[in-house]
DNA sequence: CTCATTTGTCAAGGTAATGGACAAATCGTG
DNA sequence: CACGATTTGTCCATTACCTTGACAAATGAG
């Protein structure tokens, strides 16, 4: 009923003091505590009972001393990177990929296993599977998992984390997956969209970090696009922000046809490739794997599906370009990451958008989302643990 | 050098209590200490005291009692508007429109003068002659003034608020006006692009109340767009953000001759408009309104202009949508505030895209923009007298 | 070994917030 | 009109946190 501005048990004060500990801890790495004293403005005795009772709780541990400088030698304090763990689950069509972090970003274990096909609520018992087995791997133990990040394909209500619209996988439309896995596990899960993911991830440590206004834009068996605006994750009223499978590009919008796939995919996602290539004069059932291959002999329908395709992608960005302004646009995909692609897009831009954006390709690949989900696993810690909430009258 | 937390003379304690407590009165209206205290959780020896320092510094004023409820009466407090007064000034290529409000957002005074078309350094000489003719309206002082925002079309830096391009107004991209405006009156001036402020003006008390993503949609002699997202202003990476008129919808985007006013600026301008109305049969030399009244009298070229319109439009709407996702997209401007041009937009859109936003028509009209201006004077001047910082290590 | 230098702890003092007690002021009711 | 119930606002003692200054501990340089 009635507003808490101080924390229930330990004071605002306290609070904040900890939180500026533990942020400049963070962000200079080892450190004595003198130097959190000067770095802070806080008294030294204040930090002295500040990191006492962070080492006791198990946040900071002592990892070594200063020397080479006269004076005494100072003991210096790290984050305890174990004490908080967490997965990062990346669920895609064919394959699940998944893996253990710890509170500094640190890969503990990596695996992936194909996809159980059944879908719907065998994939809860994959994940749990997997989880025991990255557990076993790392040599660290269930109890000690704060945090489950879930990426998904599709449209998720950011409200309710339920998935709208997930073509690849069956069955994950009627449940609600984040629940069951969380009740499951007894553990918080956050669900997210593949795309969005793989956004974080370039933020967090690819070629997003320090920009504050990019995209990734995924072009591969669908297309789709993770937005980071004002430095952060832009979902939308809806979940639905970057579905650029709907833009207007690429076919006449006003067909109702387009409406299953949205115009943009029905244009460039794989299937539109292939037929492109057959279409002009390529060889029938090539996949899109063949038809790069085609590219790289100079075959001209491979050139020309490719150069249309980087024609109808460089006038997508160009749209996104007018909307959102980014610095970045980061290609992504197993069709948009390959660099014959990019660089058609690069020769395309600026003849259709003025000052067009930087175009780079994934710094990480298939496993940006699986990056980006430990990415907000260590941010959601962090703010778990040392936030500080100011509360809201 | 060293980092300060604590404030340099409040502590920081009482500077989160002092913020509670204004955040707490400005949110609940006039209100006795006592309610303070239970909404804020904080004791009634500590409003007391916070309440008394802010009654002699001058933000807070005794306005009442309470009565008709048992117990004691209790005083109610309330901000003293009068206690900050900001200018907003709408900088348009044929008006200018100026106001001062206080710090409730009340406005205090409020007129629109032509503007000086030598345009450049006679607009800082009119600004402060209009400055100055406010106050006199007002019976309020230069003195009291904190903040002036300034509100002009083109396209903004966000770091130096160096105006790149503004078609309709001379001279104003060779002087840094935000600067010279601000060392002329001695006062702070926040620069912006005027169909952000459009938008923030919806958002503080238009139809964008409680929506965190919202695109304002501007038509007239250009055409312009400000987005809310996640319930703040988008510039994006240079400031251009929103510049729809770079739009690859509406005509060949890889024309050069698009590059000039973008091309769907070049397909939905007013310019546009009578062209194509001429095209299908309209009168020579015929103006929008003329055009708009003979869509009154059902003259068909009229109609099929406004329905080409409509529908390049509805497009640019599925455009920013798929990018966007927005709630509501609000249509201002002299051309997309027209209720004929936006219920035909609502009839195209749901042919060309799923789950398509809702529709309104701005709720203040040309006014939004000096509006917004109010609402990011307010903003900003909350944030200044009562913000609470963090510090950043 | 001695001195300068830096680290870390101890003790004392100050400020802000809390909680409880209590006086002040008003409404409702007999 | 008096009295109890109720709410407001102040006083006082106590607690929690932070700071200052003094001082012991530990180390490199000469």
């Amino acid at each position: 009923m009635a507003m808490i501005v101080s924390g229930e048990q330990t004071p605002i004060a306290r609070k904040i003091s900890t939180h500026a500990v533990i942020r400049t801890v963070m962000a200079n790495g080892p450190i004595s505590r003198a130097d959190i004293a000067k770095r802070t403005g806080l008294s030294k005795q204040t930090i002295s009972e500040v990191v006492r009772d962070l080492e006791q709780d198990g946040w900071l541990k002592p990892t070594g001393r200063t020397d080479g400088r006269p004076g005494r030698t100072a003991i210096t304090y790290e984050l305890d990177a174990a004490a908080g763990l967490a997965v990062s689950i990346d669920l895609g069509g064919t394959k699940i990929a998944a893996a253990i972090c710890d509170l500094l970003g640190n890969i503990v274990a990596e695996l992936k296993v194909p996809t159980d096909r059944r879908g719907g609520i065998h994939l809860v018992e994959q994940f749990c599977r997997t989880i025991s087995d990255l557990n076993a791997l790392a040599g660290t133990s269930s109890d000690s998992l704060r945090l489950i990040v879930l990426g998904t394909p599709g449209v998720l209500d950011p409200a309710t984390g339920h998935i709208h619209a997930a073509p690849n996988i069956p069955g994950v439309e009627a449940i609600n997956l984040r629940q069951l896995l969380s009740e499951t596990l007894d553990i918080p899960v956050i669900i997210e969209n593949d795309v969005n993911l793989a956004a974080e991830g370039e933020r967090w440590r690819g070629h997003g970090i320090d920009v504050d206004n990019f995209a990734f834009v995924a072009l591969g068996t669908g297309t789709g696009m993770g937005i980071i605006a004002n430095g952060a994750l832009l979902r939308g009223a809806r979940g639905a922000a970057g579905e650029i499978s709907y833009l207007p590009i690429g076919g006449d919008p006003f067909d109702p046809g387009g409406f299953n796939l949205g115009t943009f995919e029905t244009a460039v996602g794989s299937m539109a490739m292939t037929r492109r290539y057959v279409g002009f004069g390529g060889r029938q059932g090539a996949t899109v794997a063949d038809l790069f291959n085609a590219f790289e002999c100079g075959e001209l329908s491979a050139v020309a599906a490719i150069e249309e395709t980087a024609r109808l992608t460089a006038l997508a960005i160009a749209a996104i370009g007018a909307t959102l302004d980014p610095e970045l646009v980061i290609m992504g995909g197993s069709i948009g990451a390959r660099p014959e692609l990019v660089e058609a897009i690069r020769r395309y831009l600026p003849r259709c958008t003025p000052d067009p954006p930087r175009i780079e390709i994934s710094h990480f690949g298939n496993r940006a989302a699986l990056i980006g989900g430990m990415g907000i696993a260590v941010d959601h810690m962090h703010d778990d643990l040392f936030g500080v909430d100011l509360g809201e009258p």
